[in-house]
DNA sequence: TTTATAACTGACCATATGATCAGTTAAAAT
DNA sequence: ATTTTAACTGATCATATGGTCAGTTATAAA
């Protein structure tokens, strides 16, 4: 019912001109595979993994029996849909605007996480990640340790370089460093969970937060990093 | 099997001297309603709300047909664990620190957010918070307005006072001064589902993190604040 | 010790859900 | 037009789960 994205070209002309209508009852398996992955995400997002394989079928339009025929399981289902969700919408752009010192660094973070949030604030995205985290699959941290490794680290030492503080070759990253940049990360996704979880609406738009976001870890990071390379 | 917390008592001494073991088989109701209750907070948090009675009943050490002579249904079970974990839990003394201007502001909100960390970091607290949040109740919904009227938008009042800006009476407060304010809360929350959903393990004590948080805010507010004020 | 109260159990019902498979039929190949 | 391929269905199974209720028994009152 709401999926049907490759369905979508025939549809906007239909009511123009009905030519090549197709409705093409039994697809390409390649095509319906597609279909029931994009389905399964929308429909898993909305009422999570417990949701039973019935409802998914109605809303394809197709036996239920049929989704067995393209998945072996409901896991290997599941499985597919943390692909299409984390590993599908990566970005490996994001990694490199952080480096890019060409640019003043809170112009770079601005335009990272603008864009990392077009992705990562989705309805799908926000609850999946919680869904499989309540879940206790692996997923979630692995998709966290690369996010640290690939984005918050960098940021780490782009704030040293900006704060013409020792590099991490003199001085090695301190692990509290790192977490103040898990901060802008806890912030840009708390503005998904409250949107798309816990319905609290956002009184500003998201760009706005994002901009006040990085000027205030800048702001901070200018306060307390100093300290925390001298600790210890 | 976790919890019998009302037999802790009879535990600590059954070693050293076996006197009043009471095995007490059967309870007064209102022990075995606070136990039930008690045991649906650990297991619901553990594996959400799609968990069965049977394997609660289980751990209790109990008939599954025995909770449902407790609760007339499993909803009201459950309503009767969002009474337990969000209202029973909430301290009204939170909201006295914040206007306390005896007090450094810093240091106000420091002591705040490491008292509620101790509250609101919890292991159920946490996970119920997110399954409640994705089932669709509306608790969370009315937990976070509560938290905006309580906590972030005296926060954000005493921020104006602390920068010496002009009070809410003579410019009211912006909605992006409390959205800056959740950006605390989001930070320290992000922690408990690092820890207790994601199994991100926190690289410094929660505490540190709470120290650099406040410290970040205040110094983006600074920063941030006079500009809000004077925008529109 | 007997009686009365109520905490608790075990068997049972209705429905939901993942998964299977023999058979049907649209669509491509001939 | 006929054959072949494979996309798809419908009926069915096994199990899980919320909920009910007649009956049992521990415990306190008499």
């Amino acid at each position: 019912m709401e999926l049907k994205n490759n369905m979508s070209d025939e549809n906007s002309f239909s009511e123009v001109a009905p030519v090549e209508v197709q409705p093409r009852k039994r697809m390409k398996r390649e095509d319906r595979d597609r279909e029931i992955a994009a389905a399964a995400v929308a429909f898993f997002a909305e009422v999570g993994f417990d949701g039973d394989t019935r409802e998914l079928a109605r809303r394809l339009g197709v036996t239920q029996s049929l989704i067995f025929r393209y998945f072996p399981n409901k896991a290997a289902l599941i499985e597919r849909v943390y692909q299409e969700v984390y590993v599908g919408r990566w970005n490996p752009y994001w990694e490199t605007i952080i480096a890019d010192r060409s640019v003043p660094l809170q112009d770079r973070l601005i335009r990272l996480y603008k864009d990392y949030s077009r992705i990562s604030l989705t309805y799908d995205w926000v609850r999946i990640f919680m869904f499989s985290g309540l879940k206790g699959e692996d997923i979630n941290t692995r998709y966290l340790k690369f996010l640290r490794s690939r984005i918050l680290e960098p940021i780490a030492i782009e704030v040293r370089a900006e704060l013409g503080l020792p590099s991490p070759d003199e001085i090695p990253l301190k692990m509290s460093e790192v977490e103040l940049a898990w901060g802008i990360n806890s912030r840009i996704f708390y503005l998904g969970q409250r949107q798309w979880i816990f319905n609290v609406p956002l009184d500003i738009d998201i760009d706005s937060i994002i901009e006040h976001t990085i000027i205030t870890y800048l702001s901070g990071a200018r306060t307390v990093v100093p300290m925390l390379i001298k600790q210890d």
